[in-house]
DNA sequence: AGCTCATGGCGAG
DNA sequence: TCGCCCTGAGCTG
């Protein structure tokens, strides 16, 4: 589940259920046990994302660092809270609701100046307000590496996985091998703006769909479809199946350790 | 019951 | 580039 959109999600998620009261805070795994004895009863305060990185705020200063990885899950229920499994990492609970935290990389309890480290070594991300388009793209440009890579580094750009990554390059017709010095200006902005699109609506949907109306199986006359991974997509995971748009087989090889889909036709340049 | 794979990322070599 | 960490679903037997 987890690119950008997923952690903004939660983050208004935890916000929704939690912020402003004082939930018990447990770790029935016992991996952040130290931690959750010190949040206990404590206020939350707020919640913020960057990337693929969530922040729970505690009181003034306190805060829990979380990041999913690619298994974490976070489940949200309604009080009483069940039993917790021997796999809860943190659970959040107060007289209406619970949330456990599941699987993460990381689940640490850290301060002010050790949050803003992590701000500091990620990039832009299209999600925040405060995001500089122009800073992802003079690392962009200037690079030798495949645009494909540059997506996936959160130094460049913070909140981009595997999904969004292969979307927005078919979406644009991009050749994911081609080097990041190699991308004009007007395209890095048109990936830019469309990326603050799609990620939005991910945030709004909690899920990915990347089609456009007009390609939609009902526009195009074919039987409706439906994604393994449960959005509508144009290349992610369809290796050798038929594109969308013109038919052409789509192709997957391995960068970096993870998955690459895209059309050869669509994206040849 | 065991294997493989997954929308991530780190550190060692 | 590889191995490793975290968990669970969906296979295969």
């Amino acid at each position: 589940m987890p690119e950008g959109h997923t952690i903004h999600r939660l983050a208004q998620d935890y916000a929704a259920r939690f912020q402003g009261t004082a939930p018990r805070v447990t770790s029935p795994q016992g991996k952040f046990s130290d931690a959750a004895d010190l949040l206990d009863g404590a206020e939350l305060t707020r919640t913020e994302a960057h990337g693929k990185h969530l922040f729970l705020g505690f009181r003034d200063t306190d805060w829990v660092h979380i990041h999913l990885g690619l298994f974490g899950k976070v489940a949200f229920g309604d009080a009483p809270a069940p039993a917790p499994t021997d796999t809860v990492r943190l659970r959040l609970a107060d007289a209406t609701s619970y949330v456990d935290l599941r699987g993460p990389t990381t689940c640490a309890l850290i301060t002010e100046a050790e949050k803003r480290s992590v701000h500091e070594r990620l990039g832009p991300d299209p999600l925040r307000p405060d995001a500089d388009p122009a800073a992802a793209y003079a690392r962009v440009r200037r690079s030798r590496t495949t645009i494909a890579a540059l997506l996936m580094d959160q130094k460049v750009i913070a909140g981009v996985g595997n999904v969004y990554r292969a979307e927005v390059l078919f979406r644009h017709g991009i050749d994911p091998y081609r080097p990041g010095r190699d991308i004009t200006a007007a395209e890095w902005q048109a990936v830019w703006t469309d990326l603050v699109g799609l990620m939005r609506d991910g945030v709004r949907a909690n899920r990915i769909d990347t089609v456009r109306p007009e390609h939609t199986p009902e526009a195009m006359g074919r039987p409706p479809r439906v994604d393994d991974h449960g959005g509508e997509v144009y290349v992610y995971r369809r290796a050798a199946m038929p594109c969308h748009i013109c038919g052409t087989e789509i192709r997957t090889a391995g960068l970096a350790a993870r998955n690459l889909f895209w059309c050869p036709a669509c994206q040849r340049t």
